[in-house]
DNA sequence: GATGCTGATGAAAGTGCTGTCATTGCGAGC
DNA sequence: GCTCGCAATGACAGCACTTTCATCAGCATC
C-alpha cells in the first residue's frame, strides 16, 4: 500500500461504500452491527485513522483547543511560573479525556495574537493563562468576544468582563493566611504585593488580609505595605530589603506569591534573621518549590488540577452549547508548613513538608 | 458577511479568481506585485486567515509538530520535572518561529499512543520527552520509524537506535562535577543514582563520575553507590537514608539529579548534618529550584533553550528533508553554588544563587 | 502574417471526509 | 398483488483550499 490508507481502502476491502465506512467509524446508528464490526476490524488491521484535516474541514470544527500562555517578556525561560505548569498538565489531561487536541503557544502580552487561532480554524476555543491585568487588556478581550471567539481566562472575574473566567478565591485565601498568622500570635503583619488594580489577584489577596486584620481589631498600616508588582524571587528580595530599610517593627510577612515569599526569606536570612522565629512568612500558590524551602513555606494551595479541569469543561460547554457555561471560583486551601511558626503537631489540614 | 470569510470573498472583492488569491497569499511569484498587494490589503481588512484544515488537507501536511511528554504514572501533577517545562517553553517558541503549530500531550508510558498523531495527520512529526529507558521501549520506537513517522527524542543516543536524539553530554557533566568535588578536597564521594541500563542518563553521569575518580587515582566504591531509579525528591531522601544507614564514611554526594539531591539534603539536614561543611552535595539539571535551596545547589546546567531549539530544528530538517538531520549532543555546564563547599569568590563561571 | 515566448490569470481537478438525499430489498398490511 | 414503511446502504455534493494545466494578451522574431 502506498501512502496512508483512506476510507476508500477500507470500503474496498469490506465490499461496502466509502460512506458506510465513515458512518461505521463514527458509530452512526444507520449501519448494522455486523458491518460496523467488520469495518472497525479492517480499520484496526491496516492501522487506519480518520484524517483530521478532512474531517475538520467537512465538519467545520477543529476538535482542538488552544492554550495561550502569556509571559512577562523579561522573564527567564526557566522561571516560568510553575503554577501555570501544573495547571497545564491538568489541562492536557482534561482535553485528552474530552477528545480534544491541545495546541499550545507561549505569547508575549504585546503580541498581536488576536484571533489567529480561531480565525484560521486551528482551534475551537482558547484558554488564556497569565493574562495579567484585565483592565489594560479589556479591549483585546472584548474584540475577541465580539468576533464570537470562545475563550476562558484564568483569573478573578470582573464585573462586565468579556468572556468567562475560572479563578481562585483570593480574598478567602488572603483571609485564611492572615487569620492563621494572627492565631500564631503575630500582631504586626506586613504585606508584600500590590494593592492597586494592576494585578487583581494581589488586590484580592490584600483585601482578604485587611478583612482578617479588621476582624481581629488590628489596623492595617501603610508602613507595612510594600509594593511588589511582579511575582518573582528578585522582586520579593528587593521588597523585603525596602521593608527592612524602613525600620518599622513587624513580626510576620504575608507575601502575595510564593516566589515573592522565597525572595523575602532570602533577604531575611542574608541579614541573619530567622524564619519563623523572628519573622513568620507566608506565601501564596503552593508551587512545588514551596515545600522545599528552608523552612518549608506556609501558603495557600490553588487547586491546579481542578482549575485545569474546570477551564476545559467550561470552554467545551461554551463551544458545544450543550450546557450553560459560567464563571467559576475555586476555594483556597491553607497549607501549613513551618515558615509561619505554627507547631505542626497541633494543626489539622496539614500537607507535610515532604 | 455571514460566517468566516473565504478566499472567494476576497477574489470577488479584488475582481480576480480565487486561485489568484491563494497564490498571492502564499507569495507565489506567479502573481504580479500589484495584484498581490491589493489582495493582501483586502485580506487584512476583512480579517481573513487561510483555513488551516483546507490548506493542510490539500497540501498533505499539517504544519504542526506534537510534543509527547511521558511521565511517571505515579507522580503528582505538580511535580512534573521542571526541566522539561523549560524545554517546553523553548520548543513552543522555536516552533512558532518556524511557522509550525504545536500540539501537546502528556502521556503515560504504558499508553498505546502509537502513531495516532501522525496517522491521523494531526502532526508532521513528534518530539518525545521523558521517554525514559530506551531499551524497553525500543520496539515501539522502531515500529514508529518503520511507519515513516518523523520523531526526535530527548535523551542519550544509543548505537543502532531508531530515530534521532538530542541529548546532553552526561558523561562530561558527571566528570565536571566530580572533578570539581575532588578539587574541593573531597575524597570519598558517594553516588546516588542508577548505574544500570535502566536510565541511560544516569548511567552516563555515573560513567563520568567514575572517569573523574580514576583520573584522580581514587577508587569508586560499591559502598558509596546507592540506587535511585526515579528522579524525585522522595527517592533522593530514601536513598540518602540508605546510604547513612550503611555507616560508611563519605564527605560528598553526587546525586544524579537535582530533585534527588534536594531529597538527599533534606535527609542530611534532618540528621543535623551540615551541607556543605560535613557533606558536599551536587546535583544535575539546574532546575529553577536548585538556586533556591539552602544552601543553593551546585549542579550541571543542561541548556534547555538550546535543546528545545535543536530538537525543533532537527525534526523540521527530518520533515522537510532540505537539510540532513542528525543526532546532537549538548555540552554540559558546571554551575557552582554553595552546596559543594567551593568558595564562590575564587571560581569562574558562576551563576549566582540569586 | 505566422510563430513562439512570456508573464499573468482562470478553470478545474483533487484532497478525504461527512451529511443529505435517493435507492434498494424486504416483510407487513390491505 | 400492490403499496407502504423501514432498515441499510450507495451516490453525490460540498467543505476551502492548492496546484496543474489551459488560456490569453502582448510582444518579439523571422
Amino acid at each position: 500500500m502506498k501512502g496512508k490508507p483512506t476510507s476508500f481502502d477500507i470500503a474496498y476491502r469490506a465490499g461496502v461504500s466509502q460512506a458506510t465506512v465513515s458512518r461505521a467509524l463514527r458509530d452512526s446508528p444507520l449501519v448494522s452491527e455486523d458491518t460496523r464490526r467488520k469495518i472497525k476490524a479492517i480499520a484496526k488491521e491496516i492501522n487506519y485513522k480518520v484524517d483530521k484535516h478532512a474531517s475538520s474541514l467537512r465538519r467545520q470544527q477543529a476538535e482542538t483547543l488552544a492554550v495561550l500562555l502569556f509571559e512577562d517578556p523579561t522573564s527567564d525561560d526557566s522561571l516560568i511560573n510553575p503554577f501555570f505548569m501544573s495547571m497545564l498538565a491538568s489541562i492536557t489531561r482534561s482535553c485528552a479525556r474530552a477528545g480534544y487536541d491541545l495546541l499550545i503557544s507561549f505569547q508575549q502580552l504585546s503580541d498581536d495574537w488576536h484571533a489567529d487561532y480561531q480565525d484560521s480554524h486551528k482551534a475551537d476555543g482558547l484558554i488564556l493563562l497569565g493574562y495579567g491585568d484585565y483592565l489594560t487588556s479589556e479591549s483585546k478581550l472584548s474584540k475577541l468576544a465580539e468576533q464570537g471567539t470562545h475563550f476562558v481566562r484564568w483569573g478573578p472575574s470582573v464585573p462586565g468582563q468579556a468572556g468567562l473566567t475560572v479563578g481562585c478565591d483570593n480574598v478567602q485565601g488572603g483571609r485564611l493566611l492572615t487569620e492563621h498568622l494572627i492565631r500564631q500570635g503575630r500582631k504586626r503583619i506586613a504585606f508584600i504585593g500590590d494593592a492597586s488594580l494592576h494585578c487583581p489577584e494581589f488586590l484580592d489577596r490584600h483585601r482578604g488580609y485587611v478583612d482578617a486584620l479588621k476582624a481581629a481589631r488590628l489596623k492595617p498600616s501603610a508602613d507595612l505595605l510594600v509594593t511588589a508588582a511582579d511575582s518573582t524571587e528578585q522582586v520579593g528580595h528587593a521588597a523585603m530589603a525596602t521593608l527592612l530599610a524602613r525600620g518599622k517593627p513587624f513580626d510576620a510577612v504575608f507575601a502575595a506569591s510564593d516566589l515573592i515569599a522565597i525572595g523575602a526569606m532570602r533577604a531575611l536570612s542574608e541579614r541573619g534573621m530567622r524564619v519563623p522565629d523572628d519573622i513568620a512568612v507566608v506565601g501564596f500558590d503552593d508551587i512545588p518549590m514551596a515545600s522545599f524551602t528552608n523552612p518549608p513555606l506556609t501558603t495557600v494551595l490553588q487547586d491546579t488540577r481542578l482549575a485545569g479541569e474546570l477551564m476545559v469543561a467550561t470552554l467545551i460547554n461554551l463551544i458545544e452549547k450543550k450546557r450553560p457555561a459560567e464563571n467559576a471560583m475555586l476555594p483556597a486551601r491553607l497549607i501549613i508548613r513551618r515558615s509561619c511558626g505554627a507547631s505542626l503537631v497541633a494543626t489539622a489540614n496539614v500537607k507535610p513538608g515532604r
